[in-house]
DNA sequence: TTATATTTGCAACCAAGTTGCAATAAGTGG
DNA sequence: CCACTTATTGCAACTTGGTTGCAAATATAA
């Protein structure tokens, strides 16, 4: 056996993203765990969770990291277009269940792609 | 009169942008001036640049922001969509001249997108 | 040429994220 | 149920990108 051990920690995260479809910043989990691990613990057990394909991860506005559950994500459309949404207003962040394109640009390889939208999400919208 | 002198910092950060069409990081550019100016002085030129319309930024893979200058960008031409393309082996970035089509989401208004592709560039494909 | 207001340099700071290493605690096997 | 191995964690120190406040320098208008 290589790895994977089932510790408090681990549980403690998972439960976050078990609990919501929300996408939630590093920032706020470092924060909202910040009583029973630290930072560090939060930051590898998240990068773990990526690996195993758990949760996927896209940068919000502020070049922050935001990692969200994968539900209807097989590995295959990590690679197609998904795009998520920032709310400028309240800062919420919402993976969207669109489809969009990867445009084929000449004489580039795409691999992948990544959008986000930036706008007010409908709590905000007055 | 309130603000807008010609300096030599300004003339020399300008030129870089003047003499190619490529996107900079502030990392580069700050390591590129690092003789003739302080770091601080770059941020406040580039930023000063961004809000003169003199050039866009945008967020490449890691969260790092790019800076380039508005060719056939009005400012309208921010809103919608030119994506960039970043280079996954060299890091290179470019800007697209592609125009993508910002999807309507429901009970969202969308006011920015943007779009980041990862891949190959010609000179990293094999 | 001087006066004045904009720019700059500097040093100190902040936040996000990473690293190395010793201490802790899962999960075997006996 | 205990002992042992090794994955996981905590901690403190560090790195990097970016920001701030203030005093010194320097463009420009008069």
């Amino acid at each position: 056996m290589v790895s994977s051990r089932q510790t408090q920690s681990i549980r403690l995260v998972w439960e976050v993203f078990d609990r919501s479809d929300n996408a939630f910043s590093v920032v706020e989990l470092v924060q909202m765990h910040k009583d029973s691990m630290n930072k560090t613990t939060v930051y590898r057990i998240l990068d773990r969770f990526e690996k195993e394909g758990k949760l996927h991860t896209f940068l919000g506005k502020n070049g922050l990291k935001w990692y969200a559950k994968c539900n209807n994500c097989s590995s295959k459309q990590h690679i197609d277009i998904h795009p998520h949404f920032q709310c400028n207003e309240c800062g919420k962040v919402e993976c969207l269940s669109i489809d969009v394109k990867i445009p084929k640009v000449a004489k580039h390889h795409i691999e992948q792609a990544n959008m986000l939208l930036l706008g007010q999400c409908d709590e905000c919208v007055v």
